[in-house]
RNA sequence: GGCGGGUUGCCCGAGCGGCCAAUGGGAGCGGACUGUAAAUCCGUCGCGAAAGCUUCGAAGGUUCGAAUCCUUCACCCGCCA
């Protein structure tokens, strides 16, 4: 079970998908991968407690492989989670043993329904790096590892050494990170004959330390390939939206808010992340691709991508629901023609809160109930700016109060601040 | 351990006793245009309706008045040991 079911070569797809932005030896790799099985890992570290948009790209690399008949290993952490990959920018704060520990777990919860566990021989599998570094004492470390990196190549890696340029420095415990991540690879490779480690470009630096510490100890070269970075159209990071990551937890992220966010991806850059984030096919995409430059104005590429990572992510059952509440929020249709269960699935969908009749709360309220606005400042400043709808009607003065003909099926206000960030109100109480 | 430099709002970065809630840029947000896109232009961007309140690493102090001066502390950077 080496080469996958006709199609297109696995490296030949994963580079049409624009996947590969930097790699040790691809011709060698490409050798390998034609032989057999090949075992390959991809490690993300618990800063968080759920994973994000750039970590799914990580998951749906190994995805790839696994399908293609290779044998993927999800690493998670927990020991370089202790320590921190270091950031070009600033140090980081160390997090307590007990949250990383926590975050391992939710990570490693979350990761499961993207990899297959139960593939027999190719099955994949979950490792912690905690579970190999915990035991080993300082000194262990410093003669089996240590001993192999010179410091002039640890210097010269991107981060450390724009680390050193700041004002700001670089701990000894971040310098050394990269050893830690390399002894990953080369005890996945002792314990599993791991061959291939895949990452973000920006992890570039840590995946070659670890090729270079594996080919000293074992004499063996192995492979490395770097992603590239998802980015905006304009080079700006990805992944962001007014309210901050795109999270994969829906507790976090909710669903609505998921798919709003893919729905909402330029032009320019539908295609790459379509080709990136879904598994549909050549032709489908290249079809989507066609769709957004002749009717652009019909967002069919935006609506498939949102629906294909929702899926994903979410299940069907949340893309229907992100659907609806979507048409509900976004149509043209009059929001009051809406029949009370369409409009309370929507409501369910955005963030909401119940007010009470009685409190005869302002447009100002319900803005900063809902969230919508973060303090009553802000609030004004968006009826100021025009910004300010309620049922899709503009509100122009900070004092206006919903009366009883403005409620919904009776109960329910739909706010939206700007084009696109909608809310809910419920009115509760006689 | 010694000497020198630094710590300003989400980020970068001016300010160096009153005119500072603090120039400018970026990001963000709203509007116009369009298509839940981009670009562009306009507006906005500590909290407060306002009076006013709380900010410029922390704590004290000098002064009618401090982000700006002094002292101590913390952290960072550099050179030396």
């Amino acid at each position: 079970m080496t080469a996958s079911t006709g199609g297109p070569h696995l490296l030949d797809d994963l580079a049409w998908r624009g996947l590969i932005a930097q790699s040790t030896d691809l011709d060698a790799l490409r050798r390998d991968l034609d032989a057999g099985m090949v075992t390959l890992y991809s490690g993300i570290d618990p800063t968080a407690p759920s994973a994000h948009i750039g970590h799914l790209l990580q998951w749906l690399t190994l995805a790839r492989f696994q399908r293609a008949g290779h044998r993927p290993i999800a690493l998670v952490g927990g020991a370089t989670g202790l320590i921190g990959d270091p950031k070009p920018t600033s140090e980081r704060v160390l997090n307590d043993r007990e949250v990383v520990s926590e975050w391992v777990d939710k990570l490693g919860a979350q990761l499961r329904p993207f990899l297959d566990f139960d593939a027999g021989e190719n099955a994949a599998l979950l490792v912690n790096n905690l579970d190999w570094t915990e035991g080993l004492s300082a000194l262990d470390f410093l003669r089996d590892v240590g001993k192999h990196f010179r410091v002039g190549r640890m210097l010269a890696k991107e981060a450390v050494s724009r680390r050193m340029e700041s004002d700001e420095g670089i701990s000894y415990a971040e310098f050394s990170y990269q050893l830690l991540q390399s002894y990953d690879f080369l005890e996945l490779h002792r314990r599993y004959g791991c061959t291939l480690q895949t990452g973000g470009s920006d992890q570039w630096g840590n995946l070659t330390a670890g090729t270079d510490l594996v080919h000293r100890v074992e004499g063996r070269s192995l492979h490395a390939l770097g992603t590239p970075l998802i980015t905006k159209a304009d080079g700006t990071k990805f992944g962001k939206t007014e309210s901050g990551t795109v999270w994969l937890d829906p507790s976090m992220t909710s669903p609505y808010a998921f798919y709003q966010f893919w729905i909402q991806a330029e032009d320019a850059m539908v295609g790459t992340y379509l080709r990136a984030f879904t598994w549909l096919e050549r032709e489908e995409i290249e079809e989507l691709e066609r769709l957004t430059e002749e009717k652009p104005q019909a967002r069919e590429a935006q609506r498939a991508l949102a629906r294909a990572v929702t899926a994903q992510v979410h299940g069907q059952q949340e893309v229907e629901r992100a659907e609806a509440a979507s048409r509900a929020l976004f149509g043209r249709g009059e929001l009051r023609e809406l029949d009370a269960e369409t409009l309370a699935a929507a409501v369910a969908e955005i963030p909401s809160y119940t007010a009470e009749r009685s409190e005869r709360p302002t447009i100002v309220d319900m803005l900063v109930g809902t969230g919508l606005a973060t303090g009553r400042g802000a609030a004004r400043r968006t009826i100021a700016e025009g910004g300010a709808y309620v049922n899709n009607a503009k509100i122009e003065t900070e004092d206006w109060a919903p009366a009883d003909g403005d409620l919904l099926h009776g109960r329910w206000l739909v706010l939206r601040r700007g084009k696109r960030n909608a809310a809910g109100v419920e009115l509760a109480g006689a």
